[in-house]
DNA sequence: ACTATTATCTTTACAATGTCAAGATGCTAT
DNA sequence: ATAGCATCTTGACATTGTAAAGATAATAGT
């Protein structure tokens, strides 16, 4: 192929230069003409390999997905059993993102919200739904009497957060299917223990 | 104030087309010249009351944030003890933003993946990390001897799913803190029982 | 009541971007 | 060798965010 006018793979070579844009500058400052700039290629050159702006970010999510599962083969296929397994697959679930946020907030687009977990000082959270839980869960463990060390204090409080925000993103994913009410078996169950 | 010229309250009218235009087509869809041209003011009109764009989106932000608090109290006020009302939330938490679940795409960016929970009949999942979080929960099973209805089963998957998302979802907003490592004990704590 | 100040809004302008259309270039199969 | 196709360029246009300069209305101070 010739240098200049065929590039070779321009299409990898795109996706390639989108998540080095979001990496570098967040998906705010992703556009067609800067990664096609990136590649030297004109600015319309990548409509010969994606339909729209559209498809190339869906093809960097799928290409972010193949490197996440990789990851969490990995941890399933370096663990004894398949109980460690799902806790091992768990810990990289949240390894993979935390060690690139802006992936994560591309994938799934989280927001900037300041929550502290904390029990053992007054912090001031900007999530006023998050505080409501906090007051709530110290209601309940006063109300049952139960005494817990800050550790499993905090453990529990972010377990039903993550939980109802989990549930909730998944809830509002197009596709899933259940055949049952879940939500409230989900949310009692989290307390019983 | 004058008809036309000052228009009496442009800063919410603002929030309330943006809130409008996100309703009906997405947040892809929200520009300030269309908000403004909704409130019939000419397209730098908005720049009287928010800096940039990003203010207005933050204000908008905000709005629908108050209105999922005042749901959430209102589910809270409405139990009878802290654990019912924990309980509540969380329904009520899903609830809130599945009524519309563009708002949920809105406040924490949700993907449109399809994963199917149920395991009585053989689904394609396009999401694998989905699916082998399932083969993986499947196997555990089986080494484990446990027997389970097809309703526990469902319950169990999603709530390891929804932890394992919902949880790196928080750790990666910026302002988390927490005093431990809490995702071991969190992923751990999901089997046993 | 009059004027100065400020908040609000308009008009104009520009750069970045997504997208389309027309054409140029190089590859490949017949 | 040539026809057809994939790939790329150039040029154009509409949408958008944003800045600057000025117009208009409300308000405060005198």
């Amino acid at each position: 192929m010739s240098d200049n006018y065929h590039h070779g793979n321009l299409r990898q070579a795109l996706i390639d230069a989108g998540i080095k844009i979001i990496n570098e500058s967040g998906e705010a400052n992703l556009s067609l003409r800067k990664a096609a700039a990136m590649c030297k290629v004109s600015h319309a050159a990548p409509y010969a390999h994606f339909k729209d702006k559209n498809e190339l970010v869906e093809a960097i999510k799928a290409t972010v997905t193949e490197k996440f599962m990789e990851e969490l083969s990995a941890a399933a296929d370096a663990s004894p059993d398949a109980e460690s397994a799902l806790v091992n697959m768990g810990r990289h679930y949240v390894a993979f993102f935390v060690r690139r946020p802006d992936y994560f907030k591309f994938m799934f687009g989280s927001q900037n919200i300041t929550a502290h977990i904390r029990f053992d000082k007054q912090y001031e959270n900007d999530y006023p739904p998050f505080d409501l839980l906090k007051e709530t869960y110290l209601k309940y463990l006063v109300e049952k009497r139960l005494d817990k060390s800050e550790e499993e204090k905090e453990t529990e409080l972010l377990k039903l957060w993550a939980s109802a925000h989990g549930i909730t993103a998944i809830a509002c994913m197009s596709g899933v299917e259940t055949s049952f009410d879940w939500e409230d078996k989900i949310f009692s169950d989290l307390l019983i223990r």
